[in-house]
DNA sequence: AACAAAAACGAATAAGCGTTAGTTTTGTAA
DNA sequence: TTACAAAACTAACGCTTATTCGTTTTTGTT
């Protein structure tokens, strides 16, 4: 057919990911093909195979990177000096830019990483509730800090990450809704409520 | 092998669709072979086809099912004359009811719903776009009538929608958080907020 | 006990799957 | 030009898929 065309400073393994994060995205992890994949690409099916191990090997490099990502930014969050309230705003703000920036991997790794294989699974898994119980802590604090109100933490945390996980939406609605009033509403919501 | 037991009022074809709820939550719908359903209610394959028609029909009866039982809250809801800010709460509580009582359901509908074809794909997003304009137009009016902020409309609709949709969560924590609790922190942190 | 309808079965079909093997083309450097 | 490695190709493997067919078994009713 012809070649795998990758951009300067981004190897074929890599654009074979992010071709891949969008047919995952869009029909599944189990519903998208090999076959369909390298037609996506330009590029016969066993071509692929000079690249990468396997089907499953593409999820696991694209749920890690987003894992890492999010774990990489709690822990510097972590050692910075400024109040609960301040740091689940900055975590708000970076779900809402990661959403954006990796749309394709983000959706993925939220939605298809059931499909991953033992032990990449497990891994992952203890990796969320990894990042989870760092939330989980930090509400509590607050709470004890008397800048949270006295509300069940788990539910607070678990609400938030619902909330920013569901960004999918905003994809839709791209043209229609200003990013900073969608960063400054959901901040505001989440935080403030939205009744007067 | 045997017979499909199936308690009584429930026919046959909705018991398979229960048990196909079931798997197709867990493994997803593309994952979840005939075969594999046919297992689980202790019959072969082939022997399904007698009660449904395709694989298919399930999902459409599981998404159209949770669909029709979210549309006809909201249809009740609207002739009802209370506040607005009443209503989401009530909106709020029976989503997290629902989510609690129809797990399965409701999750497939959720995150499996792409998998259905036309044009029952077109038919349900219609569906689900017309509960959430019934939801936005909901907001508005609290906006213009000052009972509620004056933030971005569908920002704080699709807001409270994800938090209500993330619900799963609550599955994997059940003994450890008190169903009253859960709906007191969810209401009163999307409509109040967390902050003193 | 006889009959019809419902529901089970086993076997088969055609299509699609991820992946491998062997071979040819392509790009690079000596 | 020659040599070598990287990356493409075609063809095929063994397996699974949803579904259909013809047949047998089970069920409920006269």
């Amino acid at each position: 057919m012809s070649k795998i065309i990758s951009v300067p400073n981004e190897s074929k393994k890599e654009t074979i990911s992010k071709n891949a994060s969008k047919l995952f995205r869009k029909k599944g992890f189990s519903a998208t093909s090999m076959r369909e994949l390298a037609v996506d690409i330009g590029v016969e099916a066993s071509s692929l195979y000079n690249h990468i191990g396997s089907k499953s090997e593409l999820l696991q490099i694209i749920c890690f990177k987003v894992a890492n990502d999010f774990i990489n930014q709690i822990n510097e969050l972590e050692q910075v000096d400024i109040s609960v309230t301040s740091k689940l705003e900055k975590i708000i703000r970076f779900h809402i830019h990661k959403m954006l920036e990796d749309y394709d991997m983000v959706y993925v790794a939220n939605h298809e990483w059931k499909h991953l294989q033992e032990p990449f699974l497990k891994n992952f898994l203890n990796q969320r509730k990894l990042y989870e119980n760092k939330l989980i802590e930090m509400v509590k604090l607050g709470i004890s800090e008397k800048s949270i109100k006295k509300l069940n933490p788990e539910v607070i945390t678990f609400t938030i990450l619902s909330a920013v996980r569901g960004l999918e939406f905003w994809q839709q609605h791209k043209k229609n809704i200003d990013i900073q009033e969608l960063e400054k509403t959901m901040v505001s919501q989440l935080l403030n409520g939205i009744i007067k």
